[in-house]
DNA sequence: CATGAATGAGAGTTCATTCAT
DNA sequence: AATGAATGAACTCTCATTCAT
């Protein structure tokens, strides 16, 4: 109904999406509410305003992201019918999510590494669906014979350690590459390329005989 | 009146020894020279004194960590002669590491988030080292006609990956299951069975044929 | 949908009502636009429409509440033709005024403690029509001499002094005599024989030979 | 040991002695750290420093005159035998006090005010002990036969009441002078006697027959 | 080597006030 | 008349760091 200012849902979400940016880069700590507000072009208050503190406003910036996460990884399953289909879909969504939204995968080894300091609840609750998502497919998969027993909690680590590794050390690995070209960092392999060996290696380990 | 002070390595040991406590459980930022100090025991002003400032203090405890992990890591390869075993000292040191040092899978994960933003010079080296050392056998292993030609920097990532996230996310896992009990969080799981399926895992998918 | 809206007076009405319950219970500085606007269920714009700002706020509910006592304090006179019943109705109907409005006397002590930093030219004007009258009733009495001299000013602030403090300290006094019993704070007094004694005690003073 | 700076004793003197003014001018709310700290000439850290926060700031401002208050009034008794001579000297100490410490009629009357609201704990425990004082004073006269009964609370507040709003009200009772010359504030009145005047109003309502 | 005192630069948060609708 | 969005100026408090002893 306005133009650009004026708009609370578009305040909104511009701040969000800079502190989404500035908290992935910086930490919580180290990401000020001053950047967070002269980065979205808004007044430092504003942030208080609409989300009364500074753990209000990660925990606003979490949230989207993992009920975004979610969403998808969920959705995802709809479309096939195999145990061993409904893995790979998992395994490929959640890499490409962690791809195009490559902050999260700081924020989430982040959070994890504090245990969850910042936003106790909701992690519980969000880490949680996203696993019993993982859980799920692999009863299935016991179930119609085509998985072996496992220890889902490892492989759910194996699976989102790897990938949120990967995007988040490619900085470092780039430049470890540079200086060291003995070494290979996996600097060019192909995303698609490691999400399918990481799908194979998981696929593996859970193929009965 | 005699307790400790003027004793120059016995300071600079309980401070590297608080700091290290404190920055796992805190974070860099919200870890506070004072409380260090209180914590070890000495002035602040000590801090300084040792390690000139902060970061320099953070440095020095990521070096130590790193340093005795290397050591460790690489010192369990001599005991063995095929690239398998080595494979298997390799994770089993690791995990045994992380598991008795439970502070460094915190600090590790968090600067990988970072990109190495406290320590950069080092950690390129110290993780270069570390993943030298897998590279070596999985390399051996290939020579030997033991293993499948790989993505190491993955096996690499999912192996300290996995065991690092298991570490980290204890007392997360632990109130989870404590919430709801219909779900597995290998709270209970005995490690070195979890390291074992590990070792199974990355072996499983590097066995020729 | 119509509740009050669209309806200056009561709008106001509602303001200048909380504000003086808030200005009494948080003191001036302590009391927020934000709550007087909510506790009224007004937007805390109009606050800003109807008295341009906080000091302007101020002064409407101090207006209000010396505009009050002075008139019913005033008016008491009228229905008395000695000195000394005039004196009692002073001190009675400021009694009764400060137990009925008993935001009233922590208002007050806070402003003359301030030097009527926040009303200025109010205070001045109020307080002096106030003191104006008990002047007035002195000087009849020792007119028609019943009344020996006297410091008018002092007997001011003892009879108001000691009102107003009685007043502001009753939650104070209560909890005091709640913890230690050995003391008489004097909780159970009626104010009616305390505003008798006080009236006695000036009008001894007061008494020729 | 020192000259001026480094010196903690000074240094936190000279915050007290600021802070007392300015709270006694402006109210807590209203008086800044950063105005406390550079009317000390030292740095806004040390207030944290020595007293964690405002409100131990205020504290230690407050324990300072009330224990001063309180020990010249205990004193002062010593010196007296009768019953009449003690309450003389109760209220000429108070007097005098509340004028050599002008700043603290001020505090003190907001405080009563705000019913402790900065410092709960030790209003009641000072207030208490200085009220105690008085009420040993009526309890022996009436004892001795020379003092009738009385409400000591309400005799209390007559006598610092009336005090402590004669010392706050002087500048506001001197412009109310300058600007109307037919009302007496009582502006010219010299202090002693004004106490000499609450003396005998107190000592007149208290004499047998 | 060791300490407590001192500092300066910020960080988060609050709040009176104004603007646009 | 009434509202929610927006702002700017403070304010309290923290913290890495340095100084004097």
């Amino acid at each position: 109904m306005a133009k650009a200012t004026r708009n609370a849902e578009a305040t909104k979400a511009k701040i969000i999406q800079n502190a989404m940016l500035l908290f992935a880069k910086n930490g919580y700590d180290a990401a000020t509410a001053d950047e967070i507000a002269k980065a979205s072009g808004v007044n430092k208050a504003m942030i208080f305003y609409y989300y009364k503190n500074k753990a209000g406003l990660y925990s606003a910036v979490m949230s989207d992201l993992f009920d975004a996460i979610y969403k998808e990884v969920g959705d995802s399953r709809k479309c096939c019918n195999s145990a061993t289909a409904e893995l790979r879909a998992f395994i490929e969504t959640y890499s490409s999510y962690a791809q195009k939204h490559s902050y999260f995968p700081a924020l989430l080894l982040r959070e994890l590494s504090d245990s969850g300091a910042h936003v106790p609840e909701m992690m519980f609750a969000s880490m949680r669906r996203l696993f019993a998502l993982l859980n799920d497919i692999l009863r299935k998969g016991e179930k119609e014979g085509v998985f072996k027993h496992s220890i889902p909690m490892v492989l759910h680590f194996m699976i989102i350690g790897t990938l949120n590794l990967l995007v988040t050390t490619e900085p470092l690995r780039r430049k470890a590459a540079e200086e060291d070209s003995t070494i290979d960092t996996c600097i060019e392999c192909p995303m698609d390329e490691i999400t399918e060996y990481i799908f194979t290696t998981i696929k593996t380990t859970l193929e009965v005989k």
